[in-house]
DNA sequence: AACCAAGGCAACCGCTCGCAG
DNA sequence: CCTGCGAGCGGTTGCCTTGGT
């Protein structure tokens, strides 16, 4: 297409550069009177020296009168690193969580404070993958103890990234839902169907219809591998899963425990838990318990063996 | 106090998309 | 279908501030 008409030209008049407060106040002015309407033919009808773009840029960035500014809190920091695990670098779509903060400030804030965060922590901000490679410990070096101090952080990673993912397709397919256990904020129940917990309840496709929310198909076909797996080793026999990953025959996903013996599962950690705790500065308690029992008891099979990770890598490419 | 480097952030640039004619 | 325009988006730039020496 090439470079439009429209774009903000050198030309005679027109300023560039940081905006005054007479600026400012033209264009709040003119906004709040007239609405934008076309931006380019704004800043003539507003007095203003500048190209529309500029305007435009200015008012939605600066101006706008529903824009929250200062710290980010640690709820968004959370927020942008798990939205921003699952959409890469789509600021507007991120940004639409955030309905108080721009995208420019949301993309600032990425590059200057949570990328170097990440790194820090030992992830690739691109890939939200562990540096050093996530497959060290699946080939069979399951016993090094510095990968046993990874996976616990590779399983709360895991976990985030879900609950993003759960959360993006919560927001836009389900709010306007009457009648539905996500909508009631009885998550307890939402996956308690889909485990066939609960009696009241018909299957999950039979509630859900051509509805039903891919973040709960994702787990639900999650632990359909689980439960494959689980039903294979139980036989004594060592299996493979979907990366080619060796994992022995006398593992006992621990999920399967939790289960049986308090009805809870896995599925209630990730809705039950608030996201705040996701990613508290030691990585310490919350959702990724669980995981961390994973590890413990399976002699270092993690999320990744139970192809969790293929699974949502599929269907990123289909939700976003 | 002066200088310098690094970081933060507002603004700009260039490209793509959607839509109307 | 093609074209041009307006708007939106993401990457980049450059100025300003802050902290260290």
């Amino acid at each position: 297409m090439g470079k439009s008409t429209h774009d903000c030209v050198a030309s005679s008049g027109v300023k560039k550069g940081p905006w005054t407060p007479a600026e400012d106040q033209k264009l709040l002015a003119f906004v709040q009177k007239h609405g934008h309407g076309n931006w380019q033919s704004l800043p003539q009808k507003a007095g203003l020296q500048r190209c529309g773009k500029s305007c435009r840029l200015r008012w939605r960035n600066y101006l706008r009168p529903d824009i929250q500014r200062g710290n980010f809190s640690l709820l968004e920091d959370q927020t942008i690193i798990q939205l921003h695990a699952l959409l890469g670098n789509r600021w507007s779509a991120i940004t639409a969580h955030l309905p108080k903060r721009t995208d420019n400030e949301v993309k600032n804030y990425w590059h200057s404070r949570l990328k170097k965060r990440l790194a820090l922590k030992g992830y690739d901000p691109v890939t939200h993958k562990p540096k050093t490679t996530i497959f060290g410990f699946a080939n069979g070096s399951t016993d090094d103890p510095k990968t046993g101090s990874n996976l616990n952080h590779i399983a709360q990673w895991e976990s985030a990234r879900l609950q993003a993912e759960a959360r993006y397709v919560r927001d836009s397919e389900l709010h306007k839902q009457a009648y539905h256990p996500y909508y009631n904020n009885d998550i307890s129940a939402a996956s308690s169907i889909l485990l066939g917990h609960n009696k009241d309840f018909g299957p999950t496709d039979q509630l859900f219809g051509q509805n039903a929310p891919q973040c709960l198909d994702i787990l639900r076909a999650w632990e359909s591998m689980l439960m494959s797996n689980y039903s294979k080793a139980a036989g004594g026999q060592d299996h493979v899963n979907s990366f080619g990953n060796h994992l022995a025959g006398d593992f006992e996903p621990p999920i399967i425990s939790a289960i049986s013996s308090n009805g809870s599962s896995l599925m209630d950690c990730f809705f039950h838990e608030p996201v705040g705790q996701c990613f508290d500065e030691n990585y310490g308690t919350s959702i990724t318990e669980p995981f961390a029992t994973v590890h413990h008891k399976n002699n270092g099979a993690c999320l990744e063996d139970f192809g969790l990770w293929e699974i949502i890598m599929q269907r990123k490419k289909t939700i976003v």
